[in-house]
DNA sequence: TGTGTGTTTTGATTCAGATCAAACCGGCAG
DNA sequence: CTGCCGGTTTGATCTGAATCAAAACACACA
């Protein structure tokens, strides 16, 4: 055991770094927001980033109709989003993991359009708008970063129409596997077996499908040597298979 | 018959109206990227503004994988986006009119996502990216502005993945009806009738239905009394019974 | 250890929209 | 005027995914 002091000294080390988001420290900065910052553009931009939010498995980071004032970072977790039809039917439009950036869609009304629902227990470093807005007034390269960040957004949501409109279930399916897959990869997991963090119906309210359906592909994958599922683990045994299922389709 | 000095000074000030893009004089501009600047701004971002390009029908005005360097802002014309599959299965993700913003999609990776192809004769406003970069450093409400373009983007983007994702054929299209009209009225047209500028195939490719799901919706809501179709023009006869169509529905 | 609840799997049946097919319409070149 | 062509309408049939139904399973908690 430490002596008193040093006991409280480390103690109040670990409540700044927790007061600080510390991007400069941070694993996902080169997926995140201060990709391509230099070092000294990094402190400025760790002056805005406010405390890190903890957000409990099932809880909302925001929710649609929510004033906006501010983007969030995922340091760690997995988030859903999720837009309500008047009717009260609703659609999952996304799911996002460690450094991707939630909240955008916010900026154009000032008003959130979706909600965020964590898939499991999440923390994320919220950066006020304001101050986002000023600094990257200031920051060449945050500017640019930033507009990247909205941009990929634009594109990765009009590949989910493609999918939407265009693929037969099984292609939406395997298309869906491949796209956490290389996710994951991308974050240092393995792209190969992983956990699924949402339902056969979040999957299926996602993709367009009903829970049966993606519950039947994912069986069909299986007896055809392509993943092995066991609940929500699935291992990608033949990812050239999986691969084959969109790509080569026949018309 | 004015005399030829006239005639000339008025001929050179017409060049010179062309040649200067003069968002202040635009009748678009309150849809359009000055939305919100003062006249002050308003001529700063003239600057920037590069000549207006004219794009014929069926002609492109990027394509896909060409280099991004600029934005688009719509004087006049019609537009439609599609993105093409590496199979060959294209999808139209979206049609853009006037004041609308066009090649945003090209922000994040440098290189055009999509193909914007002019549905009829068209005109459009070029803005070097770089260029609004700099001056969106400069002035305050442009940069602000811009932001929120992006981000209405990335929520019209939700809202067609919730068409796509869980409406039915018939409120795809009522829907689509509604929002043609909406936006036409926005710009000073008639809400109520209209030309539609795109063919059944190219509606249908957007709401990833076939277009003969398309033809027999327009003539089941012509036989509701809903609207007649004449070819391309089209009248709202019963805007609230289209209203109806997808808020009504029974589950 | 049992009991309840939410999730997943699998089977049987139905149906909305796709597909296939044919006719039609309007515009336009020869 | 005639024939062609892209776009559209309409009808008949087919099919992929939805729906309905039931059982199996996992997990939390008393």
């Amino acid at each position: 055991m430490a002596r008193p002091e040093l006991a409280r000294q480390q103690s109040t080390h670990l409540v700044l770094a927790e007061l600080k988001a510390a991007c400069a420290n941070c694993n996902l900065r080169e997926l995140c927001l201060p990709a391509g910052l230099t070092n000294e553009e990094l402190e400025q931009l760790d002056t805005m980033v406010n405390v890190r939010r903890k957000i409990k498995r099932g809880e909302s980071l925001y929710r649609a109709g929510e004033t906006f004032d501010a983007i969030y970072a995922i340091r760690s977790g997995f988030f859903k989003s999720r837009v309500t039809y008047e009717d009260g039917r609703d659609q999952v439009t996304g799911f996002s993991m460690g450094g991707e950036i939630l909240g955008m869609d916010g900026i154009g009304q000032g008003i959130h359009n979706c909600d965020a629902v964590a898939l499991e227990d999440s923390e994320v470093c919220s950066i006020p708008y304001a101050r986002l807005e000023d600094l990257s007034r200031e920051i060449n390269g945050l500017q640019r970063h930033f507009h990247k960040m909205m941009s990929r957004e634009i594109v990765r949501e009009s590949g989910v129409m493609m999918l939407l409109g265009v693929m037969r279930a099984e292609e939406r399916i395997a298309a869906f596997l491949l796209n956490i897959s290389q996710r994951l990869g991308a974050r240092g997991y393995s792209p190969l077996e992983f956990h699924l963090r949402m339902t056969r119906e979040e999957i299926g309210s996602y993709l367009g499908l009903k829970l049966e359906t993606v519950s039947r592909a994912f069986s069909k994958f299986h007896a055809d040597g392509l993943i092995t599922v066991d609940q929500k683990f699935v291992k990608i045994v033949d990812l050239q298979g999986l691969k084959n299922i969109y790509a080569h389709h026949v018309t």
